[in-house]
DNA sequence: GACCGGCATTGACATAGCTCAAAGCGATCC
DNA sequence: GGATCGCTTTGAGCTATGTCAATGCCGGTC
């Protein structure tokens, strides 16, 4: 149930996509049908490009714990995420795993790719994605350029967020970490219309460390002086309550 | 004399480029004549191209301490670094400081930014930057998607970086921080024609340390520990030998 | 050539967060 | 409804790195 909280809509609903192009009369491509599409590079699109659009794409469904690609393999394909919650990770060979990101309905994946995938995509909800042919999208991208021009944007918006995530890992406390955290998840909800306030956390405690460059035990003991201290409250260990927001976000840089 | 260290140029021949058009006959842009735009965005354009770019741009010369730009102003500008080294990075209100790239001849600054700079910007050595002003270089890109292309691609390429550097914050030793530190520095000066080996650090070990997410102590003892194994040799404190290169990679990997 | 100021280094000690180990707590499955 | 399994929480002790303070070093300046 984890994969309904970060998206208003549920999974079902893009589920059952078609996976080809309707051949007669009003050839209502599906991308146009996307529910997510206003989030994503598609929204630079109109209806006749997002005809091209469909007629590359596939659909693909991932279970829990399922991986998507693994850092090192041909990056061959890029990936659109219609619902659901994904992860990306840089793993050490001793097995050290940092997570770079959490991706939800609407996020791309693949921009930071060359020849090989830079690192490995595993869902951690049940989680549907469009895939799209590397080759044919850049052919797409070269004919329009508003869609390179979309995707542009998207990368300025995640280097933005990556500058924030080396400031937490870097200077941050555990604390400060956590909070920083949820809030990002809480804004992260309202961006894409979702609840913002009890927010939803599908992934557990280890993935959070490993986002955060902390241990499972310093989470789950963080957690915990938040909790006591009055600033959350933790419905079911997957759901968070916001109490004092104000006190998060003082918290959170680290005033 | 340390910006010099990572550029196969000298300062002086890119300060005495001329500031206006050449007005008769051969109007060759100084922007052609550019030593470093093989490195930078400049480098999607031809002659002609250039000249509108060459149109926009004004040079500016720092000195080392020098602020380019504060986080939070209002973003008007983009940057071309041509000489120099050049420091970004957030601070927390109560001063702790997180470096998020150090910046030198060919790079791009300014991806990152929206209506307002998302960090701050200041000269480490002597610096001299091409200052173009977002909205008439937005709208040179609208005319050429070429240059937006290329910026995308640059984009992806410092995405790929930030997710790296993640992987170091969140989960590297202070060895293996220092050790890939200076990897990254030496491929870094490859890539721009510069030698890569002895490397040269024009930063001192708080900007190293506020880079890697370390104190300057731990920096320095971090190099006095790699010094006494023999993987490293330094010179003048600002230039150093990588003795055991292969070591050093094993040990930046984590192996 | 002595003085000064900014770095860098080193030492001694403190601590946030890690490690290892043991319960606890729900779900799910027969 | 008891057993199991995966995740979370809590505890106790450890360690890498931070903090604070002293000293050293080098390059510039008068």
């Amino acid at each position: 149930m984890g994969e309904r909280h970060l998206s208003p809509f549920d999974v079902a609903s893009k589920a059952e996509l078609p996976r080809a192009l309707p051949r007669d009369e009003e050839p209502a491509s599906p991308c146009s049908a996307c529910a997510v599409r206003h989030l994503s590079v598609c929204a630079a699109l109109d209806a006749d490009e997002l005809h091209h659009l469909a007629a590359i794409v596939a659909n693909v469904e991932l279970e829990p714990g399922q991986p998507l690609f693994d850092e090192g393999e041909p990056a061959s394909d890029v990936f659109n995420l219609t619902a659901g919650t994904i992860k990306v990770y840089k793993l050490l060979p001793d097995g050290r795993c940092q997570i770079t990101g959490f991706l939800s309905a609407g996020d791309f994946l693949g921009l930071a790719n060359q020849e090989t995938y830079a690192f490995s995509a595993e869902a951690v909800t049940a989680a549907t994605v469009c895939r799209f042919p590397k080759r044919k999208l850049e052919e797409l991208m070269a004919r329009f350029p508003k869609m390179e021009h979309r995707l542009l944007a998207m990368a300025k918006h995640e280097l933005a967020a990556a500058q924030d995530q080396m400031l937490l890992l870097g200077r941050k406390t555990a604390k400060e970490r956590i909070a920083s955290f949820l809030l990002l998840l809480s804004r992260n909800a309202a961006r894409r219309g979702a609840k913002s306030d009890p927010v939803a956390l599908p992934m557990t405690r280890t993935d959070i460390g490993e986002y955060l460059g902390l241990t499972t035990e310093t989470v789950s003991r963080t957690f915990t002086q938040l909790r006591k201290s009055g600033v959350i409250e933790t419905e079911a260990n997957r759901l968070v309550h916001l109490v004092d927001r104000s006190a998060l976000e003082e918290l959170a840089e680290g005033f």
